[in-house]
DNA sequence: CTGTTAGCGCGTTCAA
DNA sequence: TTGAACGCGCTAACAG
């Protein structure tokens, strides 16, 4: 079934049966109809291929991440795929990481579909990307970008109010030696949380001794790692801040097998707020990124770049927000604890978020 | 950049570019060569649209899963785009769930696109789409489905294998009041594991009493729930099994909750082996479907279709096992465990997973 | 083995 | 407002 055959039984010729299909607004109603009506009637779909070539726009965005079942991501492409929905857009999705042959494959595969923009949120290697597509002209969408331009736009992740929060939430518990693991340095994305954190600290008077700043892969098993590494230091920390949630479980679940009441003995808090953070037991304290905001980000800006003509670049942000979600990982500091009447019932968590 | 740039440049027709490109083996190595070279140097990328309106062939498989967030599917997705970077393919990804509009959108967007194939595993609401499909002569592969043509293929999931292992795990431990959480009874596939659950009881002697088989809907909360309904039944039972993980999840919870220790005073199993399900405190016992094989399978169906030359339908195996993963969640039954000498250490978990 | 040519199905001029 | 005709970039016959 194809537009000529459409065109046919409508009485009409194709142009018209194309124009009422790209819903052109000078067609005459009563045409109009009737192409519907056998459009409907013979159940024909238009042919999207055919539609690219003609037009040299495919309604195609590219969205980039580094594996799709590592948590967070899952959320990031259901909201973006959701948004292509609404404005008719389809995503072509790529999970790409570390290695460089797949990544230029999954470029080559953008570039060959003549996607109409690309959204890399591959939190860290996306540079060689960039440049790939800047060539041929393809619209890119980066966070943490250094520069932007016309094809390259970018929001800035703002981690300092989440960890800000962070810091001063468990100061406010009686917190004095407050550990830190982060992840990778090579992550950009992970110094700037590191920094940030060691900023935040500074502002309240608080001194971060290096030997409880510890290196992890943001992965569960480097956080139990770094759970123990610190369990054996002098003077333990009380409290430890993680660069993400799957660290931070692993604290948790370290802290568990030594037998470290949290929060009790130890407090602890993640980054990210997957949706696990609250289900683990206790449910995580940690910072949130909306990973629904990273995605309408992305979204706007790509669209804006395909078409330019809708609001002319308005409303674009550029910083996303993080926030403190505090659950039950984060409690009074076992010295101010031990003054305390007595502690806080077992079990008695609540079901609601406090956001500071 | 076009073919026929790339012929021109190279003194060769555009039917050798295309050739060259497409590896036909007839074409004189020389030739190639010199072709080869002006590619690689003009930066030609081919237009995907424009091969597919030729060929008739896309090379794009459709995947439509419920909701790409919840665990379970990410790793589909990520095997199955996986092979599809292995054999030239592209997804096209759809999330559909409960909405008949979005639903029809994304199967319009599939044939917009004339996808060579389309992988259904929404679980349980694949009817409608099936016949959406086989009317435009799509190929489907989707689980457990009733009848299979030549453009239907299906695999069976196989649940009594892990049921049975659970159920006779149990048994082996001395549980003998052993309830059941299942999820919704609209879910095809909740159905069957609740029938096989039932048959494998009966099997060894077991009865079941209808008190303690408990009807969910697949989420933490109702797992949480059915736990606190069971635990005021008036013979507690010793052990839960659970239709999937997240209600295993919800059932360790509010377990803990209730000063319940697992597996000491209860034994719980879950089912899915979600990746988190090995992180939960403690890792929880779980029966296993591996999401690789089910993509591989619903791959290798639509590829056999797509290019029936390769290797004539041939090596499709027709059902997926289940296996019970043991991890921590289970132990003996409370009145066995008061006879033996002492309780093995708490927080002791091996890292490694048996399997029966 | 190579080149010529006719579509693939639709968007988009440009006249009418 | 409508329609005829051309072109988008490539594949696939077929002829050479």
């Amino acid at each position: 079934m194809k537009i000529q055959e459409i065109a046919r039984l409508a009485n009409v010729s194709i142009a018209t049966v194309s124009r009422t299909v790209n819903r052109v607004a000078t067609v005459d109603p009563v045409l109009a109809r009737r192409v519907r009506r056998v459009i409907e009637k013979e159940g024909y779909y238009p042919n999207t291929h055919a539609r690219a070539l003609g037009s040299g726009r495919s309604r195609v965005f590219g969205l980039m991440v580094p594996e799709v079942s590592t948590p967070f991501f899952p959320e990031v492409i259901q909201a973006f795929t959701r948004l292509g929905v609404q404005h008719n857009y389809e995503i072509l999705l790529s999970s790409v990481f570390r290695d460089r042959r797949l990544l230029e494959t999954a470029a080559r595969q953008m570039i060959e579909r003549r996607v109409d923009g690309v959204a890399i949120l591959t939190f860290g290697e996306e540079e060689s990307l960039i440049d790939i597509f800047r060539r041929r002209r393809v619209p890119v969408f980066a966070i943490d970008a250094d520069c932007a331009g016309r094809l390259l736009k970018s929001v800035r992740i703002d981690y300092e109010p989440g960890i800000r929060q962070t810091v001063q939430h468990l100061a406010a518990l009686g917190h004095k030696r407050i550990a830190y693991v982060g992840g990778t340095a090579r992550l950009k994305t992970a110094l700037m949380r590191k920094n940030a954190f060691q900023a935040c600290m500074q502002e309240i008077g608080l001194t971060v001794s290096p030997e409880i700043i510890m290196e992890g892969d943001h992965t569960m098993e480097a956080g139990a790692d770094a759970a123990m590494a610190l369990s054996s230091r002098r003077e333990r920390p009380t409290a430890i801040v993680c660069s993400n949630d799957l660290t931070a479980i692993g604290v948790i679940r370290k802290a568990f097998d030594l037998s470290l009441d949290i929060p009790e003995d130890l407090s602890v808090v993640g980054f990210d707020d997957i949706p696990f953070a609250q289900h683990v037991i206790p449910p995580l304290t940690t910072v949130q990124i909306s990973q629904k905001e990273i995605a309408d980000a992305a979204f706007a800006a790509l669209l804006n770049a395909a078409e330019p003509a809708l609001d002319g670049d308005a409303r674009s942000l550029n910083s996303i927000p993080t926030y403190l979600v505090v659950r039950a990982s984060t409690g009074m500091a076992p010295d101010r604890l031990r003054d305390a009447r007595r502690s806080p019932p077992r079990g008695a968590y609540g079901q609601t978020n406090r956001y500071i």
